[in-house]
DNA sequence: TTCCCGACTGAGTGCTCAGTCGGTTTTTCT
DNA sequence: AGAAAAACCGACTGAGCACTCAGTCGGGAA
């Protein structure tokens, strides 16, 4: 974090492109190789394996989200819980919008596939979602505190929210269809979703 | 369809479920074959290439999704369109456990690598979508009609709710919450969602 | 009975790829 | 400056992979 060589970062930014476009498995080292200009004996120096970069990059993502979700919803104060909520959406289509291959990744059926059988990955994953979950949780508590939200549960109701907004990131980043056409039609259905009554 | 040899029929089921859990560059032919109990030459028989496996098997989940879609909808009469929007989410929930193996490859990153280079690939998944994507809009127009359903803008609309049902299937299969456990829950949300006023 | 053909076989082939290793260069510290 | 440590290099290895091919087998038609 700190220090890095300047090859060490290269390798990782370049990995983060490749394993979210073309996959873990379809991605080389000699690819990777060629596109930073580090030998392969440099990446397996910075690198013990393949999957090792993989975790690096998932660590190093998790800490942005949770550093900068929760430092962005600190600076700010809501008048109500669903004007709360209507940031969170707004803020995690921007930083999915420009963490484009972070979060390609962690659509990725190669992720779980590994967080099934090794805990550093699925540890990650799951301080991801306990992140992003939670802050859509807090914002309908607040909203039921102060009456600008309804009477919904509020766990199952946060995961409804994250399954629709995490739901358009994907086909976005799939390129099935514009999702940014699609931003205010979120929003408000998100508030009819929610609203009192 | 009519006529096909047992092992090919095995070679297809074993492929789906490889393909759907371990990914398509992680499956192997010499497990395919162990699995199935069929030589590997016997798969190169049946298929030129591992890629024409994945082909056959997107084709034949296109023909299931688009004919049990329509036959189910077709057999029965709804008295308003928001009913028949539950009916679409129901069954939509239901088919994609029944289907879980063909509905994790939808979900996969190889498929979509696959749909910009080969048209095969990008018609079958624009087929589905398409014919999933149009009987959330039928149930709109006629929800509009008969006053079940607000003044929302059909095809947005129709397209967050894919998001919110498809989302939520994929974190069901991705093992990441019990996505049954939120079955009311989502139905709820459609309604408050698409409710005029 | 002979012939034919579709289904099936599995050892063999050539290539690709993650990872290694012995060595060189660059940076840092005293 | 000189030594030590960190960064970097790329030819090499061997395991594993998709795909091939020459040939077997069984059963139906002539």
């Amino acid at each position: 974090m700190t220090k890095m060589s300047k090859k060490k970062a290269a390798i990782l930014r370049a990995a983060t492109a490749l394993f979210a476009t073309k996959g873990f498995a379809d991605t080389h080292m000699s690819e990777l190789s060629s596109i930073t200009g580090a030998a392969e004996g440099t990446i397996f120096y910075h690198f013990k394996n393949k999957e090792h970069i993989l975790l690096t990059i998932l660590s190093d993502t998790k800490v942005s989200i949770v550093e900068e979700f929760n430092a962005h919803m600190d600076e700010r104060e809501f008048e109500t819980g669903m004007e709360m909520m209507e940031e969170v959406v707004a803020f995690y289509l921007l930083f999915a919008g420009r963490m484009e291959y972070q979060f390609l990744i962690l659509h990725s059926l190669f992720i779980y596939r590994l967080a099934e059988s090794r805990v550093e990955f699925r540890d990650n994953l799951e301080a991801i979602y306990n992140c992003l979950v939670t802050l859509f949780e807090q914002a309908i508590f607040k909203g039921q505190e102060d009456g600008s939200i309804g009477d919904v549960n509020p766990r199952k109701s946060a995961l409804i929210v994250f399954t629709m907004v995490d739901g358009l990131v994907r086909f976005k980043n799939f390129n099935l269809y514009d999702a940014g056409a699609l931003f205010n039609e979120l929003i408000d259905s998100v508030r009819r979703m929610l609203k009192p009554n």
